[in-house]
DNA sequence: AGTACATCCTGTAGCTGCTACAGAAGCAAG
DNA sequence: CTTGCTTCTGTAGCAGCTACAGGATGTACT
């Protein structure tokens, strides 16, 4: 059993956000010792574990929350979890694209400017009233 | 001069976020009339344009602070502005880096799930304490 | 035993950029 | 004069943490 600093390290996640995750009900409430500090067993950590790994491949929190749901029951329903997969990663692509216009718009308002000057085109586009 | 509302749909930015932008002296504080409501000239709408232009573009309100603080000095520096610019595509294409392989990373996980059987690769390789 | 220092506790406030109320007041048309 | 739209202020909520403050506890060393 380990004190939250340990777990913090093992699992990646920071303390903090044990704690948060504590009190939003992501990861059960820790045991204590009679003082009142919290410890975590190896399958507390591997759950910080599960958890940081989701977060880190964007799921939200409550996406986590019906993951964490989905791997609990007695059969996996694989289906479940490809579809919530599936869905996210949908939205993944929207962000990508969206991100790509953008990325594209910048770099043409960027590269529109020669520093030479006083007066900036990049600026004039941005205040420019008409949309064309 | 128009109400907020009209400045609103003639700017493309919602009421409550006009109010929240002269709250954060982003937009000057509008006239009012006598009873108190806002009115907005051509001037102040173009300057919600330009604001929202650069929310498109990805901007941080501090950057936009900056920019409008720009474009107000009597010289308007491009090489500032340039600047500004080439670090906010920095941090775009960053993003849009690691978007990719945080893509690339789901879409395995997602490809592996075949549906057939109950039990789940994807939860598998979630849940597994090996990080191989 | 004393003391220094790290670690931990709870509870609350802050971050970004809005958005969504509630409850009151003004305004325009029939 | 009533109906219904718009606007007002002020406050709270969203996501997912992060950062305190102020106190207790644990550990290591002298």
């Amino acid at each position: 059993m380990h004190p939250i600093g340990a777990a913090a390290r093992m699992s990646g996640v920071n303390i903090e956000t044990i704690r948060y995750y504590e009190r939003e009900g992501i990861v059960p409430r820790a045991t204590r010792t009679p003082s009142g500090r919290r410890l975590y067993a190896g399958e507390d950590i591997s759950r910080l574990r599960f958890v940081k790994r989701c977060r880190d491949l964007g799921f939200s929190i409550p996406d986590i929350r019906t993951l964490l749901d989905l791997s609990a029951g007695s059969d996996a329903p694989c289906a479940d979890v490809k579809a919530l997969g599936e869905r996210h990663l949908r939205g993944v692509r929207r962000k990508l694209d969206e991100l790509g216009k953008l990325e594209r718009a910048l770099a043409e308002l960027v590269n529109r400017c020669n520093t030479g000057r006083t007066d900036c085109p990049m600026l004039d586009r941005l205040l420019a009233d008409s949309n064309a």
